[in-house]
DNA sequence: CCGGATCCAATCGGATACTG
DNA sequence: CAGTATCCGATTGGATCCGG
């Protein structure tokens, strides 16, 4: 709260400190067990098989109708495309527009908190994808210790 | 490829444009089924119930025993913080140290890949403690619909 | 102190059949 | 087309007992 606090910092001391700090607050909050909507369950409702793959396809293609998805996804079940899209959307991540037609069509489209969302997971994905090689290599070699 | 490409990008249009790119390379390696070890993998293995708990910890104090860590996650059983730290060790994201002594001490810390990861977690993490009022109030919307 | 082994409950996810 | 409902196998995770 000083005057020139975090003006221009570059140097890597300083940073270090400061995620130091963000770490261990972040650590409570994840830790946290008594709240409703804790971290740990955000985290582990866009981290089950289908959820991630559908904000991404969604990213990708803008709006998409229900079996578009479900073919553009390419191996999942219709009931658990179903089941992923509610839960996204509950949590605000995706919006469905339902129009009374015959036959029925609804599209599905990224909020903006969604598509933040997909900002972070892309993040991930993309170090994971760097690092895939490093990771193989190291399954590899602890199959050989074992 | 071109000489003046991307020195000094700062209007958002052609960032989108390569986030665009990014998001169908990235989709493609996520959708991917084929290899041993795809992105989707990864990212499971590392959103289960305790793996972020404990890569978040061990963050935060540098190196831990079995059962100081045990404690600083607090409800994990003995038996899910051994195969979550096993799973951690396999890939590459958690060194195990033995030592030869009675009673037998055995330190974990994150390897270098593994503070990388961590990083990552954070940001999301972070990203998902900023985003919790507005997810709340959406769940909330969501039940008085249904 | 650090786990391995076993048993069991809960949840996840696929296949299929049916509906507005 | 876009689901819902039901059944069932697979996976996850907790409790407990045991061993080095």
């Amino acid at each position: 709260m000083s005057k020139s606090e975090n003006t221009e910092v570059t140097n890597n001391e300083a940073e270090s400190v400061k995620d130091e700090k963000k770490l261990k607050f972040i650590l409570d909050k994840v830790k946290d067990h008594s709240e409703i909507c804790p971290v740990r369950d955000v985290i582990h409702r866009i981290s089950d098989k289908w959820s991630l793959l559908s904000i991404l396809a969604l990213g990708t293609h803008g709006t998409l109708r229900f079996n578009t998805l479900k073919r553009e996804i390419g191996d999942v079940s219709q009931r658990m495309l179903t089941v992923t899209l509610r839960n996204l959307e509950e949590d605000g991540f995706v919006s469905r527009k339902i129009y009374a037609e015959v036959p029925p069509r609804v599209e599905y489209q990224l909020t903006d908190l969604g598509e933040g969302l997909m900002q972070q997971a892309l993040q991930l994905a993309e170090w994971v994808n760097a690092k895939l090689p490093q990771i193989v290599s190291s399954r590899k070699e602890f199959v050989k210790k074992a």
